[in-house]
DNA sequence: ACTTTGTTCTATGAAAACTAGAACAAGGCT
DNA sequence: AGCCTTGTTCTAGTTTTCATAGAACAAAGT
């Protein structure tokens, strides 16, 4: 999978791996059981610290994607269904986008054709 | 208009205020032409320095969502319709929540709901 | 005139992010 | 058994961001 961190981004490096990794798992990329890299060699290979991938590993771990086996190595394992917490973390981190959205005169059916191109984006390369 | 910000959320206050002021003009309370409280009273209300205040209001400038004017105010103006920069700035932001709705197995109509009841909650109370 | 406006400047404290190096115990492999 | 790799934990340091504070300015509003 390919992973391209931005230092010069006003998003945390940790946030970009993390986001990163999930966006690898939505595509199809990274599957379920797959192992990702160990945190010193993903780090070397991004050119990063290995605390920093380590941050990412346990952020993905907390929001309930990876399973981290110590002395083994992370497996991609996504928690049991879609619950109330879920729902709330997703629906919190859409409000910003939907507000702005709404406040230039976009329509329901224009941001649901966004969130459409967004959803295709990641599910046209699926297998 | 109520704002409430949460000194220890892990969202810097400059961002609360600003969503918040977004949110504000997607439900209506506040309308374009109508003016911002001014960087010091704004500040003095909600118990935060000026310069704060301040930082959110040039986001929001930036963002084109209100005009300042110099030695005058804040005033909400919308800049012209959505364009590619808008467009892509929208789909940035809602990337990271959409992939991990799909990693956690919901369907493009669960995500779409899901959107619906966050532009609802923004539009029931228009006027 | 007087107040209020946003702006700009310097300064400081606190927290977060990132890097660095070292050490540990345990799993995997030969 | 021996060796390497694993994630973990610890201390340490730097840089950046966030938030605060105070002062001063020119100009708009009253």
């Amino acid at each position: 999978m390919m992973i391209r961190i931005e230092p010069d981004s006003d998003i945390a490096i940790y946030t970009q791996l993390t986001n990163q990794i999930i966006e690898g798992i939505a595509k199809g990329d990274i599957k379920p059981g797959d192992s990702l890299p160990s945190v010193r060699a993903f780090a070397a290979d991004l050119g990063v610290n290995m605390h920093t991938v380590n941050k990412s590993y346990h952020e993905l771990e907390k929001k309930g994607i990876i399973r981290i086996v110590p002395k083994s190595g992370a497996i991609i394992n996504i928690q049991n269904g879609y619950d109330n917490e879920l729902y709330t973390r997703l629906r919190e981190g859409m409000k910003p986008q939907i507000a702005e959205a709404i406040v230039f005169g976009m329509s329901e059916k224009d941001i649901q054709n966004l969130v459409k191109s967004v959803v295709d984006e990641f599910k046209k390369s699926i297998d």
